[in-house]
RNA sequence: GCCCCCAUAGCUCAACGGAUAGAGCGUAAGCCUCCGGAGCUUGAGAUAGAGGUUCGAUUCCUCUUGGGGGCACCA
C-alpha cells in the first residue's frame, strides 16, 4: 500500500463517521503544485461543503483535528483544502523502502493476478515498416510493461495482414512491372530488410497503378482471389517469398526495438474464423446481405454501414477483426484485451465492437482500444500508398549519425565528458531520444515530428533521462561508503526535500499511466524527477560532505526510480554514456 | 452532407473540476581550481471567440471559428 493509499483510507474512514447516511463523496488525494501546501491535499471538505451545509474552512478545521496522526502534519487552507505533510522519519523511511525493493519499488498488485493480452505495432508485410509501425509498437511495449508491473500476466500479440488486397497490388506488380525474373532478382538480395524494401516498392507501384485504373483494378481482384485459394502455384511462390522475407525482417525491428511477441496473429487465418462468425450473425439477423455482400447496419446503435463479407465472397478486415477477437481467447482466456492502433481506426472499431457485443458479448466487454495518434512529418503528409513514407528503418539511421555527431560536439568541448563510446550505448541512447518522444505526450493526440526539434538529446529528452542515470551511478560507484537512509538530519538540503518528496510519487505516476493506458505519465514524472537531482547535484556535493550519507541514500533512490520508470517505457538505462 | 478527435508561450508539449497555468526548444544574461557541462541558475513570453453549469473551469455543456480523421465492398 503506497502513503496516498493510506491517507486515502484514513480520510475515507472519518468522513464515513462524519457524513454518515449522505455517504462518502468522491474527493481527491492530489499532489499539490506547490510543496508548501505539503506533500498531499485534498478536497474533501470542499465536496462536503453542500450536503453537509457548512462552510469548508469549518469542516476543514474540524476534520484537521480528527485525521490527527504521527505520520503526517496537517494545515488547512482556504477555500477548505487540507494539506499534509508526512513527517520527516516516514520520508526517510521512504528512501529506504526504495533501495529495499529495487526493482518492484513503483510495483502495484492493481490487475494481480488477470490474464491480459496486448496487441499492438500490427504491421503488413509486403509493406514498409513505417514510423506509425513504431509509434505502435513503443506505445505499445510501455503499456505492456506497466501491466505486468501491476501484477498481470501478460501476453504480447502482433496481427499482420498478410493476405488483402495490399498484398495482391504487390503481386500484381511483380508480375506485370517488372520485366526481371522474379526469381533471380530476389536470388540476388543477401538480406531480408533488402528483400522487405523491394517488396514495399513494388506494393507502392502496384497501388499507384490500381488507384485509377479499372482494368488494373480488377486484375489485383483476381490474383487477390487466387492468393485466397492457393489456386495458382506461381503466385504462391511469389508470396511464400514475399511473406517469409517480410516478417523475418520484421522479425528483426522487433528485436532491436526490445519486443518480444508472444503470439502472431495473420489475417489468413482470422479470415476463416471471421466468415464462421458472420454466417452465425446472419442467421441472427445482426448482419444482413445487400448488393451480394454482408453489411451491419450500424446506424442502428448510431454508427455507420460497413461490410464484413464482400460481394466476392471474401472476409473484410471488419470479419478479420471478429475472427481475431475469438481466436485470441481461444488461445488465452483473457480477462482483458488491450489493442493499441492509430486513431483512424477509431470508427471502425466501435462498430466492430457493436457487432461483437451481439455475438460474443463478454469478448466486447474485455475489450479495450486504444488509439494513438499519428506521427505526422511536419513537412508534408505520409502515405505507404504512394511510397512517400519514412521508414522505421530511416528514422534509426537518421537518430544515430545525428547522435554521433553531438557526441563529437562535446567530446570536443573543454570537459569531455564522453566515457562510452561504443555502438551498444549509441545504439540504447538514439533508441531512447526516439521511443522518447513519442512516450513524451499524450498518446491519443497526433505528433508533429520535426528533425530539428523532435529527436532531441537534450532538455525534456530521452537522453537527459538517460544522463540523469548514468550521473547518478557514477556518484555511487565513487563512493566507497554506502548511503544510509537512516543517517537524517535537520541541516539537509531544500534539494533533496524536493526530492524526497517527489520520490513518494512515483507509484502514482504509474497507477495513473494504468488507469489511463497512457504511459507519458511515467515518461512526465520522470523528467521532474531527473530536473529535481539535477538542480540537487549542481546545488550540493553529495561525496564529502558531512551529510554524504543521506545524500548517497537519496541518490540511489532517484536511480533506481529512474531506471524502474525508464524500464516501464521501454528505454534502456547504460551504466555510462 | 453526417459522425469522431483536437485547439494552451514564437515552436513542440504538461496541468485527477482546485491553490501563483508547468516544462523543453528558441531567445537574453550568468555558472566557483569541486562528485559527469547531454548539466545548473535567472529573465521575457500563453488558455482560439461567445455564452452556460459550479464555491471554483485550460478541464464539463452549447454555439462560432480553425485544423485532423472517418463515412459498404482498402487495411
Amino acid at each position: 500500500m503506497t502513503l496516498r493509499d493510506s491517507l486515502y483510507e484514513k480520510i475515507s474512514q472519518v468522513i464515513a463517521e462524519l457524513a454518515g447516511s449522505l455517504g462518502v463523496p468522491d474527493f481527491s488525494v492530489e499532489v499539490p503544485e506547490s510543496i508548501e501546501y505539503g506533500d498531499y491535499a485534498t478536497n474533501v471538505a470542499l465536496m462536503l461543503a453542500k450536503s453537509l451545509g457548512r462552510s469548508p474552512m469549518d469542516i476543514a478545521e474540524e476534520l484537521a483535528k480528527k485525521l490527527t496522526d504521527e505520520r503526517w502534519e496537517i494545515s488547512v487552507a482556504p477555500p477548505g483544502f487540507l494539506n499534509f505533510r508526512f513527517a520527516s522519519t516516514i520520508r526517510a523511511a521512504h528512501i529506504g523502502t526504495i533501495i529495499e525493493m529495487q526493482d518492484q519499488y513503483g510495483a502495484n498488485e492493481l490487475l494481480k493476478g488477470k490474464k491480459v493480452i496486448v496487441e499492438y505495432t500490427d504491421p503488413n508485410p509486403f509493406k514498409e515498416f513505417h514510423i506509425g509501425h513504431l509509434m505502435s509498437n513503443t506505445i505499445g511495449e510501455s503499456i505492456s510493461r506497466v501491466v505486468e508491473f501491476s501484477g498481470a500476466e501478460v501476453k504480447r500479440a502482433n496481427y499482420q495482414g498478410d493476405v488483402g488486397l495490399h498484398v495482391a497490388k504487390a503481386v500484381w506488380a511483380i508480375l506485370n512491372k517488372t520485366s526481371l525474373n522474379f526469381k533471380k532478382q530476389v536470388e540476388r538480395m543477401n538480406t531480408d530488410k533488402e528483400k522487405a524494401a523491394y517488396f514495399g516498392l513494388m506494393y507502392a507501384m502496384g497501388a499507384k497503378a490500381s488507384e485509377s485504373d479499372e482494368q488494373t483494378q480488377k486484375e489485383v481482384k483476381e490474383i487477390n482471389k487466387k492468393i485466397f485459394d492457393r489456386s495458382d502455384p506461381y503466385i504462391n511462390e511469389v508470396y511464400d517469398e514475399g511473406r517469409k522475407s517480410s516478417l523475418a525482417y520484421f522479425e528483426e525491428i522487433y528485436k532491436l526495438l526490445g519486443t518480444k511477441f508472444d503470439f502472431s496473429f495473420f489475417e489468413s487465418k482470422t479470415g476463416e474464423k471471421g466468415k464462421e462468425l458472420v454466417s452465425e450473425g446472419l442467421q441472427k439477423g445482426v448482419f444482413e446481405q445487400s448488393d451480394n455482400a454482408i453489411v451491419f447496419r450500424g446506424e442502428k446503435v448510431g454508427l455507420h454501414t460497413r461490410v464484413f463479407i464482400n460481394s466476392a465472397g471474401l472476409p473484410t478486415y471488419e470479419a478479420k477483426e471478429l475472427g481475431l477477437a475469438v481466436e485470441k481467447y481461444e488461445l488465452y482466456p483473457y480477462d482483458l484485451a488491450l489493442v493499441v492502433t492509430g486513431n483512424e481506426i477509431r470508427e471502425y472499431f466501435k462498430v466492430v465492437r457493436a457487432v461483437l457485443q451481439q455475438l460474443r458479448p463478454q469478448l466486447a466487454e474485455n475489450l479495450v482500444h486504444i488509439p494513438h495518434g499519428m506521427l505526422r512529418l511536419k513537412s508534408g503528409k505520409m502515405s505507404s500508398r504512394t511510397g512517400d513514407v519514412m521508414r522505421a528503418e530511416d528514422l534509426l539511421v537518421y537518430a544515430r549519425v545525428e547522435l554521433v555527431s553531438r557526441i563529437h560536439e562535446i567530446m570536443s568541448g573543454e570537459k569531455d565528458m564522453w566515457r562510452a563510446e561504443n555502438q551498444k550505448t549509441v545504439e540504447q541512447v538514439a533508441l531512447g531520444a526516439i521511443k522518447y518522444s513519442i512516450l513524451r505526450q499524450s498518446a491519443g493526440k497526433d505528433i508533429i515530428f520535426d528533425f530539428e526539434t523532435s529527436l532531441s538529446f537534450y532538455g525534456d529528452s530521452g537522453p537527459y533521462l538517460q544522463y540523469t542515470y548514468a550521473r547518478a551511478r557514477s556518484v555511487l560507484r565513487k563512493s566507497d561508503t554506502k548511503g544510509d537512509p537512516t543517517s537524517r538530519n535537520k541541516t539537509i538540503h531544500e534539494d533533496s526535500v524536493a526530492l524526497e518528496r517527489y520520490l513518494l510519487y512515483f507509484p502514482d505516476a504509474v497507477a495513473e499511466a494504468l488507469r489511463t493506458y497512457n504511459p507519458h505519465h511515467i515518461a512526465n514524472y520522470l523528467f521532474h524527477l531527473s530536473q529535481k537531482f539535477n538542480s540537487f547535484y549542481a546545488h550540493e556535493k553529495i561525496i564529502g560532505s558531512e551529510r554524504m550519507l543521506y545524500s548517497l541514500a537519496v541518490t540511489e533512490a532517484v536511480a533506481i526510480t529512474l531506471k524502474n520508470g525508464l524500464n516501464l517505457l521501454g528505454i534502456e538505462t547504460p551504466e555510462e554514456m
